[in-house]
DNA sequence: CGCAAGATGAAAAAAAAATTGCATAATTAA
DNA sequence: TTAATTATGCAATTTTTTTTTCATCTTGCG
């Protein structure tokens, strides 16, 4: 019986240590398939004992019956050749899954053809000296802007999010931004352009002195007036269908390297976060 | 070192047993690295000391040392754990960026081992026949929710979000949950991994007959109860600052397929949007 | 042919790994 | 809240695996 399996099939309850330890087998059976009950439970800082109870527990005969488990699953799906075939024939080439899958890789990959670590570091820079930050984002950039502000905030920045806004509700969001602020935005290729509004938040922006970054695609480059950073990658298929995949990977590299840039700001904030889940526990993930 | 090179390195007399059993090895190393002394002994008609005195003769720190350097190699050779590993230390250290990019490729093509297509058309079955959709995220999972949302949105789907909800306030937005509906949640591995919430959520469901459908890392399998879909995509790395690249592509993937699955519902809806566009001009991206 | 060097297998010893009983800590239910 | 149930770590025990010892056998060589 597959382990996966065997965990989905379980009708009792999974304790946190029992978790952590199916996690760790999930995500690296092929280390685990090599290790000993100990060696195991101290990955998952568990005693021992505990790993072989999970073992019984899902049915297994002791912690070899386990490992023996995981043994076949793996030398079936790493054997000499079997690698490739399966490949081919778990996610046939029509379907949408593995066509999405190289698809995207190959998106991610062109980003660093199109993008240097250095231009990140700058817009990265600017939002470092930002009091308050203020993302926005409209349609397909949704996503990506939820998660960008997710990670702000996370790092102790104060972050203002617009999405979906009409002209007059977005000036009202907007109405606090001044001089030591900056602003993220968003501008993607799509069938009915309307970049009559970034203009108008461009310049304003600049009106009142905030710094702004744009993260875009092949428009970015044609955008006026100019941000101060401008993030654009541009997919190498320029599909029709397209996901934003490679703008999320650009987004979290900038949140990283913000991060390492103010090191206290990300720390301290965290610190604080932990109390703050404390005191709430469980409102927010 | 390597177990082919010890053999070649080796300047002594090789028995007729010793021969038997690097051959054995040599031929299938990939079956090797599971047994122990005594089981390979018996494959090759020969006593459990003798392998042991192979193991010390070619150098090794017993026979767990020859088996230790067997599974060495096998690992770097088909492991796609070892391979990110490999890829990461290619790329240099201090750019965010590229690391990020070789990581999130890394857990997007891991996604073909852990999903297939069927279970995918599975979920998009589940989709294509229910009346309304709802979403629920909180967390990180609140840029996949609001992904999906959009998606199905478009193909004409009538789907309701609730993101970073109270318990109560979550309540009262699925309240209008009924047995031609689908729900449609998350649950990512996270630090202080609060659950609770999903198995309320998931006996909802259950309980007014709606169909779920969680997505999810390695996590998923020990959520209880089952949903009647779960897609759960494992990384292969588990770091602690990990993104949600690759649970996205599964949702988009999950979103094609639907459409695929209904083409008329979705090209319908299409041109619904594009009155409604005309109309309000500008209003939607 | 006979002797010596070394290889082999059986069995015992040692080491490592897995399992289990028990006390304590944590969690759940009342 | 307290009581009851359950999970966990520690330590002892059992089991398995590995290693060593020793008697026997094979092989190579004068």
């Amino acid at each position: 019986m597959s382990f996966k399996l065997a965990v989905e099939r379980f009708n009792g309850r999974l304790t946190e240590a029992d978790r952590a330890l199916i996690s760790i087998i999930l995500s690296d059976p092929l280390q685990v398939v090599f290790q000993s009950a100990q060696e195991l439970a101290n990955q998952a800082g568990v005693h021992a004992s505990t790993v072989v109870r999970l073992a019984r527990k899902l049915g297994f005969d002791g912690f070899p019956g386990l490992r023996k488990a995981l043994q076949s699953e793996t030398k079936v799906a790493f054997g000499p050749g079997e690698r490739v075939r399966r490949r081919l024939s778990k996610a046939d080439e029509s379907s949408s899954l593995s066509m999405l899958i190289h698809t995207e890789i190959a998106a991610i990959e062109a980003i660093e053809e199109t993008i240097s670590q250095a231009e990140i570091d700058n817009a990265a820079n600017i939002l470092a000296g930002a009091k308050k930050i203020f993302i926005v984002g409209r349609g397909s950039a949704a996503p990506l802007g939820v998660h960008l502000e997710r990670r702000l905030r996370r790092w102790g920045f104060q972050v203002s999010i617009s999405l979906n806004m009409q002209a007059r509700d977005l000036a009202a969001s907007l109405i606090g931004m001044g001089r030591d602020d900056a602003l993220i935005s968003f501008a993607f290729q799509s069938p009915n352009s309307l970049h009559a509004g970034y203009s108008a938040l461009l310049k304003y922006s600049h009106a009142v002195g905030a710094k702004s970054i744009v993260i875009s695609d092949s428009l970015g480059p044609t955008l006026r007036p100019n941000p101060d950073a401008l993030l654009s990658v541009s997919r190498p298929d320029e599909a029709e269908l397209s996901m934003r995949t490679a703008p999320l990977v650009v987004c979290e590299a900038l949140a990283i390297t913000l991060a390492h840039m103010s090191p206290e700001r990300a720390v301290g904030s965290s610190e604080a976060l932990e109390k703050l889940r404390a005191a709430f526990r469980g409102e927010e993930e």
